[in-house]
DNA sequence: CGTAAATTTGATTACCTTCAATCGTCGTGG
DNA sequence: CCACGACGATTGAAGGTAATCAAATTTACG
């Protein structure tokens, strides 16, 4: 029932975020903060809308790069697998993120949507040109693969060094702040990606995240009416288990 | 003795490197390709040469930013630490190597030498005026920047989802790749950091770290004979490990 | 409502960590 | 020159924790 309704309201944002890029709901978190008002018919000119389902590919690692996309609505996730079937999600996209900081001509990692999202796609060439043509936009892409860059080191100091239970902590929060930047719903807090994709998150296994997400219940730091719907109810507690050192960072990160 | 030698030839290096940037070690590797020979002196103008002893601190977390640095002889470690001692290495730097990609106002990683080191330091300041000035210096910083992604992504994957055994072989291959690119030693690979370094990269302990070494001697893939000197013996059984083409069998092979 | 999928919970196992001891190298001082 | 102590690396033994295997429960969806 949560994943249905969070369908359909991504439904309704993708008509508004594609209508013209000044009523975007993304315009002054995406790329086209780069652009000015006057300018921004340059990247509509040559933008083409996508629209995704849910667990519907948009890349496969191995794909020649083509084209860069901005994520308007919807969630998407970062991922390399491995022959054997293990996966690693690098990293979960939210409206505003960019799409193709990483690769020069061939993608290293796949990309999913989690539930129906919205991006729009820009042809790697004219956004090359657009570049030469605004310094601009290729300062706001190298800011944004900075920013990429330091959530990264995040993830890494998460998957070597904190425990299981400090994982799951984090990674409440750092949705939470992710999130919560956009309209918000108090403490509530949204799970869009099933136990399996926080798993492949965090290095652990499902049961893992079960098991923690039990603990954390019991030590009346969330609640959990519904398995995809949390409620954050001691967020310095949370804070603390997640090892601090996070907090002030992922915040500033989560602004950019 | 092997890292006293290291030291030595280190600052021989150094002179060298620091006479101009024209005969610079570094000079095609490192950020200053993006300046042809003629405007070479530009960078060279604001450019203070940096000396660090092994273990010598360069920055702390939480300094403010003031200079970005081109790693021109030597190595660094750049970590996160948290107050309980835990600490993650997030990457090792190679002559080449730009430092100063990822924060804005202040560092969220702290950088030491690993052995005897050289640096360029820039002020950051003069160099986005430069950046400005040439627009060729800023995409070779942005694309030294997504190299660094997808450094990291290769990164996390190791970090949550490769068993211990995995993680070794795949760091070095890593580091043979990465110092055979400069001048090389044959199939010998000079191991700069310590097993605690190498724990804290991989996220394992160093006891595992040196019984990860001893069980890729016994099955006669490398050869040890200083601790800080590997002889890859078998690269291609060691890729297997590392993770492509990963089988279950491989895994109880290793095991046994 | 019924079936399938996802999540949670339980029991067991395997493996890494922890704790502890030994070995080897290097540097210092007797 | 050798003894000693410090440090890093290796090896060994014991314990804990997350993975694995398995089942029950809840939720999603036709």
């Amino acid at each position: 029932m949560g994943a249905a309704a969070g369908f359909r309201s991504s439904l309704t944002l993708v008509r508004k975020a594609c209508a013209t890029c000044r009523e975007c709901d993304v315009r002054h978190q995406a790329l086209c903060t780069a652009m000015a008002d006057e300018h921004l018919h340059r990247l509509e000119d040559i933008t083409s809308p996508v629209l995704l389902q849910p667990n519907q590919a948009l890349l496969r690692q191995g794909d020649p790069c083509r084209k860069v996309y901005s994520l308007t609505s919807g969630m998407l996730r970062l991922f390399t697998d491995l022959p054997d079937g293990r996966r690693q999600i690098t990293d979960f996209l939210m409206p505003g993120d960019y799409l193709g900081l990483v690769d020069d001509d061939f993608h290293s990692q796949s990309a999913e949507a989690v539930v129906a999202s919205s991006l729009c796609a820009f042809p790697i060439n004219q956004m090359e040109l657009l570049m030469d043509e605004f310094p601009s936009l290729r300062e706001r892409l190298h800011r944004m693969a900075r920013a990429a860059l330091r959530q990264a080191h995040d993830s890494q100091l998460m998957l070597g060094r904190l425990a299981p239970l400090e994982k799951l902590a984090g990674f409440l929060l750092m949705l939470d702040a992710r999130t919560n930047h956009h309209p918000h719903h108090g403490r509530r807090l949204q799970l869009a990606m099933s136990r399996t994709d926080i798993a492949d998150h965090l290095g652990l296994t499902i049961e893992t995240v079960s098991r923690c997400f039990t603990r954390l219940k019991a030590q009346g730091l969330i609640r959990l009416p519904e398995a995809h719907l949390v409620e954050i109810l001691h967020e310095g507690r949370l804070a603390e288990i997640a090892g601090i050192g996070l907090s002030p960072e992922h915040l500033r990160l989560a602004a950019s």
